[in-house]
DNA sequence: AATATAGTCAACTACTAAGTTGACTATATC
DNA sequence: GATATAGTCAACTTAGTAGTTGACTATATT
């Protein structure tokens, strides 16, 4: 699987992208990252192992406890993709400005 | 389903971002769209659907062809999302360095 | 009118994803 | 040593995705 794949579907999740909100406030234990959502702690493990295959948050452990910090260096590539299309969106914009100004 | 959810998850598939390049050359017919690909038209037609539900591109039926259309918009919304943590790949960055150059 | 072309639709297979629960392991704490 | 806490793992359900094929619809072409 390709990287931007799995970058681009660990984003693709309201969750994940909401865990990775939670730790750009900083690293956090699993618990704590799985405690503001109506879900098992299972489950958000499971998202938290997604954003990792991507690259999206390392996880490291001490004792007993897992440390999630967020690493947001894939997203970089991510952007880059996207970027490429700047123009596009800018473009459109600017020719859906024009056509309504024929139109008036 | 939330709009990044769809756009992201639309993202994620090689097929469909190769879907976009194409794109970006210009409108096509599907039939014309789906000739690189090793697969069904079909196939391609339902890559073009989840492209089309996310916003990314518009498709237009003139007489027995569709013609697909880029659309960037919805891309500036995933761009707009990646670049709040833009200053976290910046400084995860300087930090990786400044601990390589501690090593050093 | 006959035929070719563009594309959809429905039905199906195979795989993956999201979520659960219950049992288990490993580490802290009393 | 007993118990609580952090988390995993395996098994399972449910639902969605990616792809196929074959039949069909609609539009062009000859």
């Amino acid at each position: 699987m390709h990287e931007l794949d799995q970058v681009f579907t660990a984003l693709g999740d309201g969750t994940r992208r909401a865990i990775l909100a939670r730790l750009s406030l900083g690293e956090a234990p699993l618990s704590e990252v799985a405690e503001p959502f109506d879900m098992s702690q299972t489950g958000v493990s499971k998202h938290v192992r997604v954003l990792s295959d991507a690259g999206l948050v390392q996880v490291t452990k001490r004792g007993r406890t897992r440390y999630c910090r967020l690493v947001a260096a894939p997203m970089k590539d991510a952007a880059a993709w996207l970027e490429t299309y700047q123009g596009f969106w800018n473009d459109q914009f600017q020719a859906l400005a024009e056509h309504v100004e024929r139109d008036a």
